[in-house]
DNA sequence: AACATTCTGTGAATTTAAACACAAAAGGGG
DNA sequence: CCCCTTTTGTGTTTAAATTCACAGAATGTT
């Protein structure tokens, strides 16, 4: 490997496949520029240009970028490809979310099995998933040899449950409970944390508008 | 205002909120050092201290910082003392999912109003809220006065839904709709995008698993 | 009371990321 | 065929963020 791509260049690449899918679906054009890109997103040209050259791409001066080819390499890098099988845990409100949702697939997402401790949850059927007991999670991991699991319960049991995955052998955690798991294999922990996320907006209020004090 | 907060730090503040207010909720200790900080969240000691700074907050060599005034410095400085009244549009799956959820309560956050297209959701209850008809959002938005705008619509239909709540004077939109809204007002927009933050993992799967070619 | 320890606060150095600026390539027009 | 425009690719510069390193404050210990 060359040079490892930095990780705020990783963050934007799937911006740009957002903007030439949708560019794909809308024109019919061959071509794309980063200045086009670079309008959509607000995001400087040569920025973006740096970052298509860490993803195996070249482009055409005066033209641009061949936008199938980049769109194709760009679902290439990002694994989007790849069957990425997970198994998800806590099928409450989001979690039913996650697991109804049909969008996942673009990205090569397919839960392929649901595990709950609630046994008015066991046996109900949720997409097209029976939900499953969750004492059969290392067993169904293990069989299946799935890499991803997708967290969902309530904050106080994430941590144990991110545990039974690793023993497993799960390799990547999708975790959504407000914790920061404390994990010392080198396993993958991508949190979503949206009542953090929902504190840019908290706080951007404040600022703006400051209540008399 | 002496420094403007940089952006890094301002994203790592809700996770010091995090643990401080576990750690008092746990232990019986007046102080949290930068260090035990440090150790929960992998973050360097230096680079909390620093980040602290930026709030108004002092510590005290040899003991630490006050744990209850961190945290309750932290969340003011969020805004999560402020109530941030929002309106949700698109009670699907996820819609339901964040109305639901009373997690959201301790940010400040309180979605009164849902609102959706479909005439088999209007008039429902979820949560303890009615489904209000779409076709009202400009009105009640100004009617109360509402800040905030969540988007949980399918994508096609964010950007109108955008306008509409930019007509009605809303101030920040929370969008977890996969496209990038087209503003040109100054309104705080944040996006929250599931998928997109799913191809970390698919990425890492691919790079330390590299299928055969 | 001297000393060791542990923490904060912060300049300075280092590293990383973003932006600038421009050469060179590609194509179109006259 | 020459000139003009657009766009890529990249060396260089600038800016931002992180880490280092240590002075100085608080506290306990012998
Ligand atoms: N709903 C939201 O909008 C939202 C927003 C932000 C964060 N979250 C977080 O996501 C998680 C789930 O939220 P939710 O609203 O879906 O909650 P929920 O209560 O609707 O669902 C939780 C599910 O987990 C199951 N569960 C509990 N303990 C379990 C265990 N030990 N093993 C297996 N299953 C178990 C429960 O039976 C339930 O079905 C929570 O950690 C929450 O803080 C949710
Ligand atoms: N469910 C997930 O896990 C998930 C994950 C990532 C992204 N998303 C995104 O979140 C959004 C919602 O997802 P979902 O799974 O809840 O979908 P959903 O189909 O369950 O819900 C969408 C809701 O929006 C309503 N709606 C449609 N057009 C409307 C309009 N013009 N005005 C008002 N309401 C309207 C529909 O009636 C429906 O109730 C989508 O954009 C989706 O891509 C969802």
């Amino acid at each position: 490997m060359v040079k490892k791509i930095p990780k705020p260049s990783l963050a934007r690449l799937p911006k740009y496949y957002q903007v030439v899918t949708s560019y794909l679906n809308r024109k019919n054009e061959k071509y794309i520029s980063s200045s086009y890109l670079s309008d959509c997103l607000n995001i400087d040209d040569s920025q973006i240009r740096r970052d298509l050259m860490y993803i195996e791409i070249g482009g055409i001066p005066r033209v641009g970028y061949d936008a199938k080819e980049l769109r194709d390499v760009l679902a290439d890098y990002l694994g989007y490809f790849n069957l990425n099988e997970a198994i998800l845990v806590g099928v409450g409100n989001l979690g039913t979310a996650l697991a109804e949702y049909k969008g996942f697939e673009r990205y090569g997402l397919s839960i392929v099995g649901l595990f709950d401790s609630d046994p008015e949850k066991i046996g109900n059927l949720v997409g097209n998933l029976k939900v499953d007991n969750i004492e059969n999670l290392e067993q169904v991991i293990k069989k299946f040899n799935i890499k991803i699991g997708i967290i969902t319960t309530p904050a106080r049991y994430a941590q144990q449950i991110a545990e039974k995955m690793i023993k497993a052998n799960i390799k990547a955690i999708w975790n959504f409970a407000p914790v920061t798991l404390d994990i010392d294999e080198d396993i993958f922990i991508q949190d979503e944390n949206l009542a953090e996320n929902f504190s840019f907006i908290s706080h951007y209020l404040k600022e703006t508008e400051p209540e008399k004090e």
